[in-house]
DNA sequence: CCTTGAGTTGAAGTTCGCTTCAACTTGCAC
DNA sequence: GTGCAAGTTGAAGCGAACTTCAACTCAAGG
């Protein structure tokens, strides 16, 4: 029989720890049939769910908005090909936007490395549109970002 | 006079919450001297070094190896700007990592957008050697990366 | 003076994404 | 049967990076 994945094949063949597949399942993520005894059963299926959740969480995706990716899946049918396709393609944004981010970032340090600023008064890094110039004792704003991805 | 800053003046300039600020201060990744009545003031220096925290934090960096490169400041003098171009670059090399990783990411997105699969089969994502071809009924191994860059 | 906003502390709480633990129960090979 | 690895649960813990709270104290303008 190959249609019933134990979670410690899941486990397995995903990459993911068991706990962490009965989080994701207590957070909705996945789903899995039970055994008479009680124990879970993965569908096949379920493999390709984890794949989508692992990828996405490198994308910088949370898991709440992961599973509402997920749960906007067809319930009747066996997701296609073309629904995982609109799933990923849906990240794209993100990923870009995030490695624009980065390199924006490259270039502003590879520029204060030239000039040593961090200046939080000159520097683009620390103030994008010069808009400080003059501003009393110093200027204000360092990037608004927070932290970034974790 | 422009030497001492609040800790609400230094707050509003960085962009950092003073509860924020207070915690960098525990965590030992700035200082900062007190009043008679015990109250915090910051040289204007510290300005620069809340800089330094918030571009690495964007960079990934945790607080603790921020303490570490600011701990490499020299103690004796004020830190020119090649001290500060000094960490800047060691960051550099994190930056190019990450950005390659995402790059990398999102091409093989692009492929799995294209064939529609995310299949941990034969998708690159999920199966970098081709090496689990035929291995049985599926194959193991997402991305061995942890969540990636909260 | 007095009021009021800003600052002080330590301890506890928050969010995210899991892991660990204790105390059992199942499933499967022999 | 029996033995043992693998599975079950809820509750608690973890680490990072802060925030919030309560209970005060300071600083500065009027």
């Amino acid at each position: 029989m190959h249609e019933a994945l134990t979670i410690g094949q899941l486990a397995e063949r995903s990459g993911v720890a068991p706990s962490a597949l009965r989080y994701y399942e207590r957070l909705g993520l996945i789903r899995a049939e039970r055994t008479g005894g009680n124990q879970r059963r993965y569908a096949r299926g379920e493999l390709r769910r984890v794949a989508f959740i692992r990828i996405s969480q490198q994308v910088g995706v949370s898991l709440e908005e992961i599973r509402a990716a997920l749960d906007s899946l067809p319930a009747s049918r066996t997701p296609s090909a073309e629904d995982w396709a609109r799933l990923s393609r849906s990240w794209r944004d993100r990923l870009d936007e995030k490695i624009r981010l980065l390199g924006k970032l490259r270039d502003d340090l590879d520029g204060c490395i030239g000039c040593g600023c961090l200046s939080l008064r000159r520097c683009t890094l620390n103030n994008p549109g010069d808009s400080l110039a003059g501003d009393g004792p110093g200027a204000r704003l360092l990037l608004p970002a927070p932290p970034a991805t974790p």
